[in-house]
DNA sequence: ACCTGAACACCGTTCAAGT
DNA sequence: ACCTGAACACCGTTCAAGT
């Protein structure tokens, strides 16, 4: 799968410790970091990994990258951006913030560990611009000005909380894993934590194995849109 | 401040490797780990820094504690069970759920280790207990049935979300630093990622340095609250 | 300017050996 | 049963030396 050569040029290198012929910079750099992150999961980023995928040494990296969290925060930031530009540009309200959410939220169910980094650090360029996606719409959708802001962030809070949630769940469902039956013994889990009790649980049980998470987040989306068009009571 | 008696007992050890009297167990260990935590961050856990702490090897730890993350499991278990338990008996469904996703806040406002924790592994036996203790409440505030599993879900995943950001906040602006003027930086990079642009941002710039992080959370839940409580239309 | 790769200073985890 | 601490297999990061 890593070949020294993954340009396709198949010329023999002069040397035999295999030098690239095109030259590396951040955006390769960053590129071959995704490919390995979607490949072999957030641990398996590591610079020997990728000097050897690069076929270059570790000490070049750091000649275009500050660290290991730079990198993580370029990849992020460049599967983020991607999605972003994707979103169908919608001409109605609601339908134009679920459309960012929605993106947001597809963009960590394909890269789990973009929705770690985001919410280990939500002061990414990204994250202004999915508050600014949301924030713009909220005036046409008809939420009060005093509290447009609160409302943004509440969005934006939600988006990464259920982004991070996603991304855990992701890295310890690995594709194999019965999803249902593993949702079902964590539900029976809480439920026994509580012998006593825990109504609300026991109720829930089947629904909390069976739902459609997609469907739920805009469940969600679509609560905290209703709610901060009420004109407040007290 | 980490001394290698610190049970208060000031009897000189018969070893001179200083081998404790009382017996290690699995909370001493995780008491001493939430110290740790506290005082230094989540970088500063290692198995040596425990062992030295607690006198004894790194082996030891192990006979008592599976892994790291183990050990991180039942610290942030350990901080979040006792919030809990704290919190006050309300009798007013709104009133309640907001002493809940107070505490949850609270508690990784002051722990914010344990934040980081609960959004990389959410299936807690501490998040079955916030969901159990919201979800009670929405039926009698009047939350319709078929909403009830997602808005308890959007709850927690907000809160748990809010939290993950709160950790990441505190992990970033350590004790000295200025607060206000750290989000005024963030906020106007935002802004100038794309400078033809970005107005809401722009007309948010004021509230987003100047703003309550608990206030507006709360506002988040209140949303949440308010949608849900309404029928839906479509 | 950019790249190389050995070296350094750490980790978590294991395990033979002790009590 | 429980504890010890050296040893192992890794890391990220640095840096003198090369081109």
């Amino acid at each position: 799968m890593f070949q020294l050569c993954h340009d396709g040029r198949m010329s023999k290198p002069a040397h035999p410790t295999a030098r690239r012929a095109d030259a590396l910079s951040k955006a390769r750099i960053v590129e071959a970091a995704i490919e390995i992150l979607d490949a072999r999961g957030e641990a398996a980023l590591t610079f020997r990994a990728l000097a050897t995928h690069l076929a270059t040494g570790s000490g070049a990296i750091y000649w275009h990258v500050a660290d290991r969290n730079d990198l993580l925060a370029a990849a992020t930031e460049n599967v983020l951006a991607r999605a972003l530009m994707k979103v169908a540009r919608e001409g109605e309200p609601r339908a134009a913030i679920r459309a960012v959410a929605l993106a947001v939220f597809d963009v960590i169910d394909a890269h789990p560990w973009a929705g770690a980094h985001l919410s280990r650090e939500p002061w990414h360029s990204g994250v202004g611009e999915i508050f600014e996606r949301i924030g713009g719409w909220l005036e046409p959708l008809g939420v009060p000005i005093d509290a447009q802001f609160d409302c943004a962030s509440a969005l934006t809070n939600y988006i990464l909380g259920v982004a991070g949630q996603n991304a855990a769940n992701a890295r310890t469902l690995p594709d194999g894993t019965d999803r249902e039956a593993w949702l079902e013994a964590v539900g029976k889990r809480w439920i026994e934590d509580d012998p006593e009790s825990r109504p609300f649980l026991r109720q829930m049980a089947a629904q909390l194995s069976e739902h459609d998470d997609r469907q739920q987040f805009i469940a969600g989306v679509d609560f905290i849109l209703a709610g901060a068009c009420i004109r407040r009571i007290a």
